[in-house]
DNA sequence: CGGATCGTTGATCAACTTCAACGGTCGTGG
DNA sequence: CCACGACCGTTGAAGTTGATCAACGATCCG
């Protein structure tokens, strides 16, 4: 919990009474690697901060059955489909552990609770939904403008840990490229 | 004015004095067709609140000069780069009027001060940040599953009203496919 | 009427996918 | 300690989607 404590008062400064009531609404959670933390058709009952380890979001091609990815949420993010979590509709995609991981959650209600006794809390949730917009963006804009090498190009110097940590194909997928055609790129 | 005021007051209920307050910072725009908004490399100096009018968010490929429509701001949405504008960085990309255009500004200065008279305003633009958000990730979502056919489908039963306001060689641009290959998809 | 502006059509071309096969590595169980 | 899969990356050949280039038409508007 200090963690996310500490990021919040990175950007907020909570006293130490509120602290003490953010605490209280969320709970530690643990997933072993494979296991789903949402399924696409479910609603995202909780908001998720990862303490450790690491998760994909992705959705499944209809007609090919594969799966592509759309971000990676690693220590000190999240893992949660906002727009599903906000108003309680059934998410468009899938968030799956990477590795073990481990997890604060919070519920929608608790977190509606937590921000009416909280309210400099909705600062920081703004915040954080800015920076999230920017990589979205970023996304967007890169994928349109650069072909598959340069943005494996780009990946590896905006993300080194990641690249280095994941398996290419779960890379490929999140660059949407196929496998194959990643390592003919990595040739060079 | 009012426009704005009664879509604050649709999530977060301003009193008349707050709605005085709120009302006192926001200045009227007007452009003509053609005319920049923002262009790439320079800050977003303000929020832009679109009362009548369209404008057109683009970033330009390096390689071939043609412009990638980003998305499209109509009345009662936003024209405003949210990352350069919250961190006060040049911008990626460019915003220009389609029509001519009135818009509601405010500078980031004025944005923060009115989000410390009136803190609820915090969770105003929160809310509408999820729903930026949201279509972002739509955006996204469709862009890798759907070919190109199935997009514009999409795109018409999803914004009809653009559809037929737009020329089409705007709507390929938004939709990411060329101006020729939209014609021919059209022919079915 | 003349020039923009926009859409269409045909021909060629490039980026990337798909499919199929193979090889390397690693962990697990016999 | 070896053997067997599972998992992952690589390679080659063929196939597709959609881009590009170039030309032509249509419409609108001053």
């Amino acid at each position: 919990m200090q963690q996310l404590l500490k990021k919040m008062n990175s950007i907020v400064a909570l006293n130490a009474e509120e602290e003490t009531i953010v605490s209280g609404y969320w709970k530690e959670k643990t997933l072993k690697k494979g296991d789903f933390l949402l399924t696409n058709g479910a609603v995202c009952r909780t908001d998720n901060y990862v303490l450790q380890g690491s998760l994909k979001a992705y959705f499944i091609d209809p007609e090919t059955g594969t799966e592509e990815i759309f971000y990676f949420a690693i220590e000190h993010w999240w893992a949660t489909d906002i727009d599903s979590f906000q108003k309680q509709i059934p998410s468009r995609y899938n968030i799956q552990a990477i590795e073990d991981t481990k997890l604060l959650q919070i519920t929608k209600e608790s977190f509606e609770k937590m921000l009416l006794e909280v309210p400099r809390l909705e600062r920081f949730f703004r915040i954080i939904l800015e920076s999230y917009l920017a990589t979205l963006q970023r996304k967007i804009i890169t994928n349109q403008i650069h072909d598959a090498k340069v943005r494996y190009l780009d990946f590896l110097k905006e993300y080194p840990l990641i690249a280095e940590r994941f398996p290419n194909y779960l890379i490929a997928s999140y660059l949407n490229i196929s496998p194959e055609f990643l390592s003919r790129i990595r040739k060079k």
